[in-house]
RNA sequence: GGGCCGUUAGCUCAGUCGGUAGAGCACCGGAUUUUUAAUCCGGGGGUCGCAGGUUCGAUUCCUGCACGGCCCA
């Protein structure tokens, strides 16, 4: 079964071929480089009249007869390179440089090259070839050089030929790439290890989610793909740590849109002895190092909106700036009440109490707030996790950041009482059994055995990694920040 | 799940008020030793997303489906 290929394919092939006929390997094993682009450009000075070594993509090539001028690509940019007849010897005897180059070497295939440093009478930086080799030969066609790439569904689904065509894809990853390795340093910093818990977890939880479920072959057992790793953080405290974190990868079984992904990131971090208020002030600490490292500044721009990181957030009571927009305590509405005002927000008024009074916080306060701004001291029905608040009653100790509008960080003071841990569970499998399935089917025993052994107090953490660097890096949906976005399989 | 939009050459896009299609880049042949989207001459390349329907005839009109985008739930 082969398929119609476009004839340019079936002409490289053959150039593939030819080149082999020729004696001349066009997959090529290993080429050492002196320099790359950049480095040239920017040492032009000491490298005028040097050899170099650079490797990397074709990506323009524009012949004279005798004189090829071309730019190659590598990861740290680009650079012209020359093809003279007179000094760059060709890889087959009896054919002039130039000639090979015309015929054999094509957009988008990959080349070392060895060669002299000097400025056209133009000024540009180019490396004039002595030597060079086909290292990659591209059997495929690059897409337009002007218009690029454009396909939204090309650009996902090959993500690689998104990025060349589109740099700042690429350029925008590396980003992404160092504001993590910045993150991590920051924990490392504050005296936090950074320590790796089960993906494949008998018993799921630490969230409310639906999980996606395999099976261990192995060990003859149902295992679901982590919504959270939270309790094996807590776990790793009873065992002593005092702090710890995790880039913690999770899986809810759930719809795509501009700010869910079936799988994504979330960076948990619990210190022993603290409260979710050292938590707020490490939050806001790293927060406001990240937006200056990366826009340089305490401000940027999110969609055309100009965010302020500077310190102290903003800070609101959950229960009174929903009251506001209410014009009741939510929690003091009797259920038709509350039902009635679901209705008329265009909330489900069908879901139970809790679920309402999160839905309603979300799309009447949570949308609404564009400046970073925490969130203080959930009811307590949506906070299974969290210590009850030590004044306000019927609250726990927690917060969420908002930023643009979206639920960035969420924190409490951890729940360490055994006792009352179990009957929060409790509670929350009553609500499983009358048909929310986004609570844990089971109670994780082992952990509420380890918090009978001891857990200190502790502060934690989590904070939505692909939207925070959307924020960062100022882009409008989360698959601009994921490199392989899942799409439906083609058929 | 609902609404709107899209799918034509490898890529970016035109186009056909129904008579089986064009451009630019890329590709092939030729000319060309300082270009920067090089230029000039000549040439090849298409299941017009898929399947039905209407029609003498469908890439075009209609219906369904697939995939994708944006918005809403």
């Amino acid at each position: 079964m082969s398929e119609r290929q476009p004839e340019e394919y079936e002409v490289r092939k053959r150039k593939r071929e030819e080149l082999q006929n020729l004696g001349i390997e066009p997959y090529a094993y290993r080429f050492p480089v002196s320099h790359h682009s950049r480095e040239i450009k920017e040492q032009f000075e000491t490298l005028e009249g040097q050899a170099v070594r650079i490797a990397g993509r074709l990506i323009s090539k524009r012949v004279f007869g005798n004189l090829i001028f071309a730019h190659l690509r590598d990861e740290s940019g680009e650079i012209q390179i020359a093809f003279e007849k007179k000094t760059t010897a060709s890889p087959v005897p009896d054919m002039a440089s130039t000639k090979f180059v015309k015929k054999y070497v094509d957009l988008g295939d990959i080349l070392g090259v060895e060669g002299e440093v000097f400025k056209t009478k133009t000024g540009e930086i180019t490396v004039r070839v002595h030597q060079f080799v086909i290292l990659t030969k591209g059997l495929r066609t690059l897409p337009e050089k002007w218009h690029g790439l454009q396909d939204p569904e090309i650009r996902y689904r090959q993500r690689y030929l998104d990025m060349i065509a589109n740099p700042e894809v690429r350029e925008r990853l590396k980003q992404a790439s160092q504001i993590l390795q910045n993150i991590r340093q920051f924990f490392l910093d504050h005296g936090f290890h950074e320590i790796d818990t089960p993906i494949l977890q008998p018993i799921y939880g630490g969230a409310f989610a639906r999980p996606f479920e395999t099976f261990s072959h192995a060990l003859n057992t149902k295992l679901y793909l982590r919504i959270s790793d939270e309790l094996y953080l807590k776990r790793l405290l009873v065992g002593g740590f005092e702090r710890v974190f995790e880039f913690s990868r999770d899986f809810r079984n759930e719809g795509i849109d501009r700010l869910h992904y079936p799988e994504f990131t979330i960076l948990e971090a619990y210190a022993a002895y603290w409260d979710y208020m050292d938590m707020l002030d490490l939050v806001e600490e790293l927060l406001h190092t990240l937006a200056v490292r990366v826009w340089g500044s305490e401000k940027g721009t999110y969609r055309g909106q100009t965010l302020d990181f500077s310190r102290p957030f903003a800070r609101i009571d959950f229960i009174e700036s929903l009251t506001e927009k209410v014009g009741a305590n939510p929690l003091d509405l009797p259920d038709d009440d509350l039902r009635a005002v679901a209705q008329k927000h265009g909330v489900n008024p069908n879901h139970p109490r809790h679920k309402i009074i999160d839905k309603l916080f979300d799309q009447l306060v949570g949308e609404t707030l564009i400046q970073p701004t925490f969130v203080l001291d959930h009811p307590l029905l949506l906070s299974p996790l969290a210590k009850r608040h030590r004044e306000k009653p019927n609250r726990v100790e927690r917060y969420e950041l908002y930023v643009a509008g979206m639920e960035l960080v969420n924190a409490f003071s951890e729940l360490n009482d055994p006792v009352d841990q179990r009957q929060r569970f409790e509670e929350q499998l009553q609500l499983r059994a009358s048909g929310d399935l986004e609570v844990p089917l089971e109670i994780d025993e082992d952990f509420l055995t380890a918090l009978e052994y001891g857990m200190p107090p502790a502060g934690g953490i989590g904070i939505g990694i692909e939207r925070l660097l959307m924020i960062l890096l100022d882009q409008p949906n989360i698959r601009d920040v994921i490199p392989f976005p899942q799409l439906r399989p083609k058929s």
